[in-house]
DNA sequence: CTTGGAGTGTCAACAAGGCTGACGTAATAT
DNA sequence: ATATTACGTCAGCCTTGTTGACACTCCAAG
């Protein structure tokens, strides 16, 4: 690694793709279009008291409904007392729900209200409206190679959740 | 936008790829790969005390050396306080040199030093090994799609500087 | 030549949202 | 009975975004 010039063609098929620049290039890619990516849901939430946290949340918890927090700091990859201050703002303001599990009273099982359904609805709108367009003007075949690079550019356990939410979710 | 349901296959081709639920399992990808995307720099950024905005202008000025704060405030797209934040640390500790424009003493123009190069290379490379991985793994074509559904999904203005970068970086 | 506006960069203060550490409580597992 | 697990909370810190205020430079109009 670090090789900084081209590497040789070693097996038949050309390794053009991998170049440092090809991989600089990537990267930048990656940069431009996530910002691009968080832009719309972003500025509907300024208006709101609620940032990007909240939408991932909001999210998750409408993917996965009835997950327990500690399922959902798995996913969100971030500490309890992070994600605590978002669910704590969240409930108060009546969008998600959180009861006592069942069969564990330790666990809280969490919901989107109806009134977080309909954020997540538009939030999720304005993020799929911007896919829709770019895997529209990709194609198909682009679309299934965008999926494959992201999920080999995933740490492993990311890749699993990644996974799960795949198979419940259809 | 939010009909919820396949779209009925209208063209000719098949349209299941844009599904709300294709489009939903398209965000997850983005935000878990991400988060894989940033890991390894973020990892070697902890030890000092340096952040992901640090990274992120050591990048841009070994790209495009010699270019001014404003240019770089384009890029980035975040404030010019927030820039100057971080360059003012980074020209401090002399990773990152300022020098007065020649023609218009307005502008700086912003070079790596030598330790700054060493930092640069020391980051792309963590992040570099990843992408390769990733790329060698899914193969040519769909790194060409990934770029693509990338290239897409950006703003107007964002794929202005990628495209600039692209043609001065090779 | 002076002056006012536009462009560029700097300093100060604040907010969001990460983090760690410590602690409390309830329920479960051993 | 005790240890562990799941969750919530308080306190405090750091990075990184934001606005507001200000200084310096340049250029053009008067």
């Amino acid at each position: 690694m670090s090789d900084g010039r081209k590497p040789p063609n070693i097996s038949g098929e050309s390794l053009l793709f991998l170049t440092d620049e090809q991989l600089r290039q990537g990267s930048e890619a990656m940069f431009f279009a996530y910002r691009g990516f968080t832009a719309d849901p972003d500025r509907i939430l300024m208006d709101q008291a609620y940032g990007r946290a909240h939408h991932r949340a909001i999210h998750f918890i409408n993917r996965a409904p009835g997950t327990t927090v500690n399922n959902l700091l798995n996913i969100l990859g971030v500490t309890k007392q992070s994600l605590n201050r978002v669910l704590r703002t969240l409930i108060a303001d009546g969008l998600v729900q959180s009861t006592v599990g069942r069969n564990d009273k330790r666990e809280r099982h969490l919901h989107l209200t109806q009134a977080g359904e309909a954020l997540e609805q538009q939030l999720s709108d304005a993020q799929r409206a911007r896919l829709r367009a770019a895997f529209r003007d990709a194609g198909p075949e682009a679309v299934a190679g965008f999926r494959k690079v992201l999920e080999a550019m995933m740490d492993p356990e990311m890749r699993a959740s990644y996974a799960r939410l795949r198979e419940t979710g259809g």
